[in-house]
DNA sequence: TAAATAGTGTCTGTGAGACACTATTGG
DNA sequence: CCAATAGTGTCTCACAGACACTATTTA
């Protein structure tokens, strides 16, 4: 610590001892988060979705999240609120982007950074800790929490639950943007059912895919999404579904191959119910 | 907006006029912006740096950078700031990463939204705004504002101001970390010289410039530090120094092509002093 | 045993990497 | 006029895309 003396004569020390945050306005911060997994059959995106049982946006579905408290990360309290909703932990998670927009929540001045995690269990024993986890730290209180088929097209984005009997579906379009000189495209939504998110989720839900997709044909996000033993055919399908188009399988098992070793077992593959070798992720 | 009423029996209009911000503490949160830029000959990179004159970190180099206002987005205020200290309008500039560690700042809880802004220009009459814009909305009293050569190899990353007799430096290593099942690779740095940056500074500097190397090849980000009519040689030399390393002219023309067109004059290229034809972006 | 899926061999096109050559420019 | 740089032609190699074939498994 410097023992520089600043122009009311104070060291930092003593500056610190009398400091007294400003007056400026501050938000509340969020971290909320995109958990992401498959089907047991991995023929379908699972997304989990809580239901709020408070104002703004009462009953409506929206990710699960809560407030950053003053003594962690961001990180820390994604990590927390996943532990605390879904019992899981060591899970993979990245921060995707940070929301600002002052009207953002009807209530208050309220920033959410978002996180995407990536699961390989979507099974419903997963959720039992989600509506109890209360409001003492969430940005609102639960009522309901469920995993919803998370349906892509060219044109539309879908959630699905079909238990609960809840479609909500939005229109997406790509549009052209400037940024200094140059232009990026981005996915604009537009509501295209009755029901609709909270807040901006469905923006959050958008990048969250955008940055998946686009890591994840160069990086090894894959394997946080199925189980530590595999088949390739297996792997092959979640490639398929997360990416939205089929591949060759001699061009993807060549791309695989440094990636993976054989248990030398062999198993069933989920998604035919044939057996297959056996693979494990070599990191 | 809902008519459905909460558990109060408030509809959503009666439960906001009502609401009050709960006892959560709240964050101050910040935009912080790296400015990035080159020499005029194109053989150095160029980093806007300010010089604290408050504690803490008083006297020391930090990114520029102010409080994020009620009335207005994180992107607005990196604009705004951007505009008020350099006098730059219509630049690229990208969200990065928010840092969230607690103890980044010894004030207070404070956040930072950290933003990459690209710019063509770095002469220094670009800075005259810089150390009068003033507390009122900075994160810090700022007493002097400067371009350092931004010098980065294997090992190390430098900060050098030859005029005021600065060289900051730290030292960089590769480390892996584990995310879910699989790991990743960052650089962690270490002070290497009696001078350093403010706060978490060089964190924001290093994740900054790993995503700008990592967009470089497969984007036109490039073309937001260069002229508007620029030569081939130019844009080589340009992209040579962002990537570290020397590239084949056949190989970079055959990968420009598509995204520049002639115009038809000749102009001198800076990097060599030599005629050459002169070309534009096309968006 | 037939249909479906697992698993392998190989041809092709594209694009980056590499090098050689000619044309122009500045000192 | 010569050294340096602008600008072009073309070979190689790695890898994704594409298709055909054999082996194994389930029903």
């Amino acid at each position: 610590m410097t023992q520089k003396k600043d122009k009311n004569g104070l060291t930092e020390k003593e500056f610190l001892k009398d400091y007294k945050a400003g007056d400026y306005e501050r938000p509340s911060v969020t971290a909320d988060i995109l958990v992401l997994g498959t089907s047991a059959d991995l023929r379908t995106l699972k997304i989990l979705l809580v239901k709020r049982d408070e104002h703004p946006y009462l009953e409506q579905w929206a990710l699960p999240g809560g407030f950053v408290r003053k003594d962690e990360t961001a990180y820390q309290a994604a990590e927390r609120k996943l532990s605390q909703e879904t019992g899981l932990e060591g899970v993979y998670l990245d921060q995707i982007y940070t929301f600002t927009n002052p009207a953002r929540d009807p209530r208050t001045w309220v920033m959410t950074i978002a996180y995407l995690a990536l699961v390989s269990d979507t099974s419903d024993d997963v959720l039992h800790g989600v509506t109890c986890a209360g409001d003492y730290d969430s940005d609102g209180g639960v009522q309901d929490a469920a995993w919803f088929d998370l349906v892509i097209d060219a044109e539309s984005i879908s959630f699905i639950n079909a238990e609960r009997n809840v479609e909500i579906r939005y229109s997406i379009e790509n549009k052209r943007f400037k940024n200094g000189r140059i232009y990026y495209e981005n996915w604009v939504s537009k509501p295209a059912s009755k029901e609709e998110l909270a807040f901006d989720h469905i923006e959050i839900i958008i990048e969250s895919i955008l940055k998946l997709k686009a890591e994840f044909e160069h990086t090894d996000l894959s394997f946080n999404m199925i189980g530590e033993k595999f088949t390739l055919p297996d792997l092959q399908a979640l490639y398929e579904l997360v990416l939205g188009k089929k591949l060759y399988k001699t061009n993807f098992r060549a791309m695989i191959a440094p990636k993976v070793e054989a248990t030398g077992a062999k198993m069933k593959s989920v998604c035919s119910n044939k057996m297959s070798a056996e693979y494990r992720y070599i990191g």
